[in-house]
This record gives C-alpha cells, structure tokens and sequence, in this order.
DNA sequence: TTTGGTGCAAAGCGTTTGCACCCGC
DNA sequence: GCGGGTGCAAACGCTTTGCACCAAA
C-alpha cells in the first residue's frame, strides 16, 4: 500500500500505534468508523488523544474521508481519489460506493440561482441487504 | 403563524423566552443561523442552556431544520413541510430552496444495490451572488 | 393551581493541548 | 542526533442537567 508514501510525502513518520491505527482501517475500509469504535478495535492499547492525531494526519494526506451521523462523526480510508458518494447502512455501518453524482443537474440549478457551487454533500442512509436479511 | 399551535398541539407553553427565540428565527427564515449568532441575536438576554432547551422543543415540533456545516450544527425554521434541499452560502449564511431531490436516481440506484433507502441528505455549499459581488 | 419553563451553576462529554520523554529516519 | 510522535493529564468548548424559583394556561 502507498499510505507509506503518502506520509513521508507529507513529512510524516510511520510510527508503530501509526501503523495500528491504519491496520485497523485498513481492515474496515468498507465501513465507517467512529473514533471510539476505532478506539475499541485497538484494545484501548493507544492513547485516545494519539488516534484524534493520527485522524488529523491521515486527513492532511488526503487518506480519510469523513461523514457526519447525527452527532457523530465516522470515517474510512478513502480507497479511490476520486469524488463519490455512499450507501450508509444505519445497523452495521458497512458502506457502498455508488457512481452517481448529482453534480451536473446541481450545476444547472445553481447557474439558475446565480450560485457558485463550491462543494457539496450526498449521503444515503439505510439498510443493507444482509441487515434486512437478519433476523 | 400556526407555531403556537403546533407548540400546544405537543404540550407545551408559549412563554416570553421562547417567543423571542423563535421571533429570531422567523426573522432569520432563509438563513442558517448557528447556536451562537442565535444567542447573540438575541443580546445575550436568555440563557444559553433556554435557548438549547428551546431548540430542542422546536425540533421535537418539526419546527427546526438542521444542517451540519463543517463541525458547527446550523438550524433555521422550516417554512415548507415537504422535503426539499438548499443552496447554502459559505460566507453569508443565507439559504435558498431548490426544488430538485436526487431521490428518483437514488431508489433506483439502492434497488441495484438491494439497498433499502431510509434518508438521504443533499446540500450544496458555495457563495450566493451577493457575496460573489460584493467587494 | 398545576405543570412546564427559566436562570444559574455545575457536570458531561468528545476533542484538543502542553509537556516531558521516546523513537523513526 | 534531530524532529516528529507518544502517553499522560489537564484544559477546552459546546451541550446537557439538577435545582429552586417563576409563570403560562
């Protein structure tokens, strides 16, 4: 993997709770994580303020991408560099990558509003199959 | 204006306090406003912890709309019932309702993926002409 | 008069920071 | 050895809560 790369590009060291923590998302990289349940999945080994840091750093690199969920906030490594939105299931956490955009018809909307687009957000939230599927 | 009486219709009192709450906010109908500039609009005279109480009260109305911008939580009241999105501006703050809701694209999308859609957020920041124009 | 609402102060909670020590490179 | 990284503890900012008093209905 070039996360490596990616840090040291930054300026940044791979230190070994550094590894830890993007063994972990590595592991995940379907599924969002909460800082705690990341926290949890590390047995609690390294300081929580250490993986608020590395969140930091990983973010810097452009390695992470983050979703707001209510009143938390969940991540992912970020697999492909390029701009797409997700499936959510709100049971397991698992996300899907979808291809669609609204891009083109918001960019449409926004010259009707004279508004310049800047970025903009598309989250679906619900349930996956193997989530419906349970009992 | 029925919120008085979707205030009663829940159970719950129109007292001074909230009455100047919810007068900034009807001020403030097509803007975002954050809990900060709420308190500030209102020269500090009521409790920070009444004027969360209050929003709350208001959410559990349907009153509220929110938004989370960044890491700041961003509210204003909601003037149509029906599900809609908005174009938000950056600097200003000001909001404006676009009529178009990706979620026709979405269900078919989520029925590829046998996924079964619950929400969907969509909200497209950016700079309104104003701002754009102004020096 | 009853019951929700308020201000005040304190607690809660997730996140950030200061600091001395540690360890990749 | 240098400069970033870590753990620990404390601080932080936003939000919530306990409580006695107040006021809408």
């Amino acid at each position: 993997m070039d996360i490596k790369k990616q840090l040291t590009q930054h300026g940044y060291k791979l230190t070994k709770p550094r590894q830890l923590i993007i063994d972990v998302l590595q592991d995940n990289h379907d599924r969002l994580l909460s800082v705690e349940s990341l926290y949890e999945a590390l047995d609690r080994a390294i300081d929580l303020s250490t993986v608020y840091r590395n969140l930091e750093v990983l973010d810097a690199c452009g390695l992470i991408y983050r979703v707001q969920s209510g009143d938390k906030s969940l991540f992912k490594l970020i697999c492909q560099t390029d701009h797409h939105h997700h499936l959510i299931c709100l049971q397991c956490g698992s996300t899907q990558v979808i291809d669609y955009c609204p891009l083109p018809e918001l960019g449409q909307i926004a010259r009707q509003h004279d508004f310049e687009v800047a970025a903009h957000t598309l989250e679906v939230f619900g349930y996956c199959r193997d989530c419906r599927t349970r009992p």
